[in-house]
DNA sequence: TTTATTTACGATAAAATTGTCCTAAAATGA
DNA sequence: TCATTTTAGGACAATTTTATCGTAAATAAA
């Protein structure tokens, strides 16, 4: 068979949600042992773009997701208290908002029960599902992991 | 709360795939009553840009999804017989390929369940409930909705 | 106070996606 | 054959997303 598509790109979140979901995961690990995380090392280790994820946290930081401070002895930072408060949606949210599981999946613009599209029932379950996910999954499962070398953030 | 995501952009599929399964389900419901279906028609009951519409049915004409005949009494068109053949996914296999639902939630380049990322399990349900209503889910039901005006394309 | 380090952030660039336009090719019918 | 209709498809343009660069601001320590 011919595919068209050799690419195959979409996936589930944007670029900016997966460098920002991983960085704050290995921040969140890094908060453990150390205080701050410079964000070469953050790069460095999730193989992601310096300038484009220093962005990314930027945004995240202005939400209150992670912290952070200037100068030496500086960087990011998440209180190992919060790990726990902290759901993968709240991050999802910051960054590429609540259409992957709220808005209509053939695009369209008025879409509900009462005035479905031919997938809505369909897709249902799979937004529930993920919504599920996104607000049960915490930072601090995440980040347990890493620490047991069970999960990666590269490759 | 202030979001710096105002736009709430990212949805399940990209445009050329949302434009391109509304045109699918029209043209397959007006199959049914007339033989083919003009792109303009198309274009404007789905409300979808014209030429670009146009290009995605091409690939999905090359594809085998849709039939078309150019000239007067031309268009497009899908037989009859077919409809509970073709699924959801082949459509999105098409356009959108499979990451949808089998790349990396966190776009690693090498994720498995050995050598898992953090979301990787947390994953696997979402991941195999889309995949099942692809798989399942045909175009022949997609259709009858329409018919009978419980479902619709457009606002 | 000065210097070095590190985040903050605006300007800009590159790449991918989305969308338009124009001409060619195919088919129909007069 | 010729005019008309309609898809096919390449070239191009706009927009969005992804990525880089340079400089300002903040902090720490000498």
């Amino acid at each position: 068979m011919l595919y068209l598509c050799l690419k195959c790109k979409k996936e589930m979140f944007s670029k900016s949600c997966e460098y920002g979901i991983r960085a704050v995961i290995f921040i969140a690990a890094q908060s453990k042992k150390t205080d701050r995380v410079k964000i070469n090392d953050i790069a460095e280790k999730i193989d992601s773009p310096v300038a484009f994820t220093a962005k990314i946290l930027g945004s995240l930081v202005r939400n209150k997701i992670v912290s952070s401070i200037t100068g030496p002895k500086g960087g990011f930072y998440i209180e190992q208290s919060r790990l726990d408060k902290i759901f993968l949606k709240d991050i999802v949210q910051v960054i590429d908002g609540d259409k992957i599981y709220r808005g209509c999946g053939l695009g369209l613009n008025e879409c509900s029960a009462s005035q479905p599209c031919p997938v809505h029932h369909k897709f249902a379950k799979v937004r529930a599902e993920i919504d599920f996910m996104l607000s049960t999954t915490t930072l601090k499962e995440l980040t347990e992991g890493l620490h047991e070398k069970l999960t990666f953030l590269m490759r």
